[in-house]
DNA sequence: CATGAATGAGATTTCATTCAT
DNA sequence: CATGAATGAAATCTCATTCAT
């Protein structure tokens, strides 16, 4: 459908380029039409840009969504492993989105911030109810400040996960991942250990 | 001096607006002067920017240089503590240039990419260097190897301090140093005993 | 067509105020268009202007070919005469491409040198093979050195006609063909007594 | 002397690039001076202008009193191949000049262009009215319509070793020099025979 | 004499957009 | 749906010129 190819092309051009350097033009050439033809899909360059970000920040929230729902959670220590590793899975598979995600952070886009901190308020309560919720459900005793610890924590460290995304290549992505996930075990043991908690 | 100010308001513009946005006209703006004197200053914009992104590299190569050897090397844990809050108190204090820095990484400026890499590959080299002479000077035992661990573990929890700047405030930005500070302990504690190290 | 009519206006500005003072404003008030929108034509002023020399160069070579085929070639001194009658028609037709040309040999445009040299080149060999084959076809005892001596006089004596038409009026034109004609057929005359040949 | 340099730089330049295309910084720079020091020695571009061409004038006009005056005048056909050489020598030593001078004629300088056809008038008035005291001091009896066929034909003759000295190397020029020598000797014994003439 | 610094005007070019077909 | 043709606005850059030093 024309429709997405020019959503995909103007992601991967917004990607690289940045918003004034992803131009109608070039995106319009990607999908081997004329840039005329964009206007009878999208009233302007804006709305083609609000769309295509709203398009990735679905993504985003739906791929995080399906991992999170998909895993077991008998395990704390394992469900932070595998939220990760998705993670990892959902931004390299679509590094151009999250280059893309990244421009829009640094340089935003004219009319468009409001949407995507929309979104990052949004994602994020719903990232802490979620996980509050499953480690609630697995050690009972653990009171609300420190299971906000240790989520903060996981934020922190899957920071730098998705920073080395961004900047480095296949095998140092999963030499983070290592260090991610052995940072997570270390912090919860301890955090564990330290607050005399038994299961 | 007019080429000075010139420069900041470049990075200035590039880091909130991206190569294609950072316009001559707002630059000129900015400094108050006429875009066509910006061109007795600077060839072309290319040439603008590429002096610009020289600046950016340079002061955070001095800044790192600065704090790393104005410490004192006693302990090793200080040693990365007092790095953490070098990165924080750069990054926070050149939040602009943070920011330009981090614009250039995902949406980089055509024909200077050349320069950012290879100053990339410089400063892991100088950092690689210096912190290994410094880890090996304290603790004498320890193998390459595991030097190259702590250091790699320690550039990991930086991202994640880096790009918590980047998108955080302040308060936020505190949180992550400690953050970082306890994960860099953490690690180094559970290093050494593993390797069944006594200094 | 606009396109055609753009090429018409670049040869006429160019031809009057060289590459430099051939701007593309005038010429798309010529056209009675917007500047931007030659380019919708044409990639850049480079390409616009390859293209009109081009179409001058082109012009120049169809005419010639024109009046050399449709001259009866029974007499040589006449087919001279024609030529030269050829000449004068198509650059007083033409004084806008052939004031033009003198412009492209004086102040040639950057990066299009090559191509008319290269027309140059093709010419005079055309010229000389055909005019070759005439004189041959009629003269058949005549040397190709000699041959090569009358073709070479009348390039010369055809240079003075033509700078004559660019510097000249009605009147000095006229006078000039009737001196050009006149010198030809004296040469020819002279160079048969003197090879002592007959027909 | 600095003026000097600069209207040798500005002569240079117009040759090769034309008015618009000869700026003032090709013309400073190639004087190794600033384009503001320019403005000591000349108004504005036009005047420099102005003065370029008065000095390419009258270096011809120098050149040919020159030649003109130091011939012995003893034998007309004599006169005329050495009125050609100096043609040859004076445009070939200063083909920058020459070149500058066909940029002149088809893209005439604007508001430079009556300078330019008044020297013509007057340069061919002076050239008339010399030739003519010189053809009729020798053969007192050739009536002024025949001397002026035989000057026309002179300057036509002329005209042809002029272009060819714009777009011909050595080589080409002094097979045209011949070419015109011999093609007025012949003009001149063809037109006194005819005249049935007796020195 | 010479130039560093600056600029208004204008040149080339790009870009988002429109609209008739 | 799609585009050919066109454009206003703006971007990059050039150029002649000025003026204080």
């Amino acid at each position: 459908m024309t429709k997405n190819k020019i959503i995909l092309a103007t992601i991967n051009n917004f990607s690289t380029h940045g918003y004034h350097g992803a131009t109608m033009s070039k995106i319009a050439k990607e999908v081997d039409i004329k840039p005329a033809s964009l206007y009878y899909f999208f009233e302007s360059k804006e709305d083609l840009f609000k769309q295509a970000i709203q398009v990735i920040l679905d993504n985003h929230f739906s791929s995080m969504k399906t991992s999170f729902f998909n895993h077991k959670k008998e395990n704390i220590t394992n469900l932070f492993s595998e939220l990760f590793r998705s993670i990892v899975y959902h931004h390299t598979s679509n590094i151009v989105e999250t280059k893309a995600y990244v421009t829009m952070v640094s340089s935003p886009i004219p009319n468009i911030k409001k949407e995507v901190s929309e979104y990052l308020v949004q994602y994020n309560e719903w990232l802490l109810k979620n996980l509050t919720g499953v480690i609630k459900g697995q050690y009972t005793n653990l009171d609300e400040h420190t299971i906000r610890k240790i989520i903060d924590y996981f934020i922190f460290i899957g920071n730098g996960l998705f920073w080395g995304i961004v900047i480095y290549d296949q095998e140092g992505i999963h030499k983070n991942l290592t260090q991610a996930i052995y940072s997570m075990e270390q912090y919860i043991t301890e955090t564990l250990r330290s607050e005399n908690y038994a299961k």
